[in-house]
DNA sequence: GGAAACTGATTAACATGTTAAATGGTTCGG
DNA sequence: CCGAACCATTTAACATGTTAATCAGTTTCC
């Protein structure tokens, strides 16, 4: 099974009992989806630093290209961020001039976002190194290799989202 | 095929050319390594949060618990963390009396870290809902396939691992 | 029609990610 | 043996992650 491979005293701890059992963390799934997304990463992010993108201003702008307009809530589920990066970064944005902003017209708290000619420059300036590394990523790893990463990754994905968030009983220590 | 996926023009934009061609970002591999990941960790968040501690904390005190001593640049190997973000969360475990260190023998220059008896109590506490956690993921997803993407998760890392990072070539624009 | 409840977005506060610079200790070459 | 180069760690500065609180606009219901 190779599954239950706990760490124990190795035995020639001079100082006595120091392990608990528990998985070899760095074999986690966390740690493991970490580092496979840190070492995609690694390659794109040179190149959109020499354009002053962070990789989450880069999913806005991508984001806010693939639609006309949008909303703030919206956006915030496509670029995968929460509303208070967001907000942040589309006031930077906004400061750079890549993105417009109105209020809603209907319900003044929406506010509708879109891409601006500028922004759209930018992607057309950024897009073919990008789509060169990732071509590069699927060649070295294999296109049909990657696919079925990303549908167990999906899949995972789903199967966690329909399991119940234990929230730790009672708290009979506080 | 189904892979050439581009964004075009969906022809019902009133306002003109808005798109670029490139693929849906939202089913791009960083993406999905990253709502992968997300969806994992949010099972966990609440626990660590019951015990005041963040991901990184807790990776931190398993990484030690693991060994009897070692030295920050290898706990930041293992952890998988920058020395910056290191360094503040060893300074705020320190003063939590979570772990101990002291200045290297040999090398002064190196910081010995070790976990102290209060770090290892905490654990204790910890890895039981842990465990069980990671246990309900893996009856969830299937232990075969969990073990199937952990190797393919792997592959990736290792993959891009040797894959050379473009630095882009002469800035011709500055 | 107006107060209470609700909702979308922002702000606040603190922790980490990320790169660059600074700080101290060590090693090496002359 | 001493200054330059190097190395481990920390500090600095800025961007994002994360939760809670705030704020303004909207809806509900009496």
């Amino acid at each position: 099974m190779a599954r239950k491979q706990l760490i124990k005293n190795s035995g020639s701890g001079p100082a006595g009992v120091r392990r608990v059992p528990m998985r070899d963390f760095s074999r986690s799934l966390p740690m493991s989806l970490l580092r496979a997304r840190e070492a995609v990463m690694r390659q794109f992010r040179p190149s959109l630093r020499h354009h002053e993108l962070t990789e989450q201003q880069w999913r806005i702008l991508r984001a806010l290209a693939a639609v006309e307009t949008t909303e703030v809530t919206e956006l915030a589920r496509t670029a995968f961020l929460l509303g208070p990066s967001l907000s942040r970064i589309l006031r930077d944005l906004e400061a750079r001039q890549l993105i417009e902003r109105r209020v809603g017209e209907a319900d003044q708290r929406r506010a509708v976002v879109s891409i601006s000619a500028d922004g759209l420059k930018l992607i057309e300036a950024v897009a073919p190194a990008s789509e060169a590394i990732y071509a590069a990523i699927t060649r070295r790893y294999g296109a049909r290799k990657l696919a079925e990463l990303q549908d167990m990754l999906h899949a995972l994905e789903h199967s966690l989202s329909a399991m119940e968030v234990a929230e730790e009983g009672p708290e009979a220590e506080k």
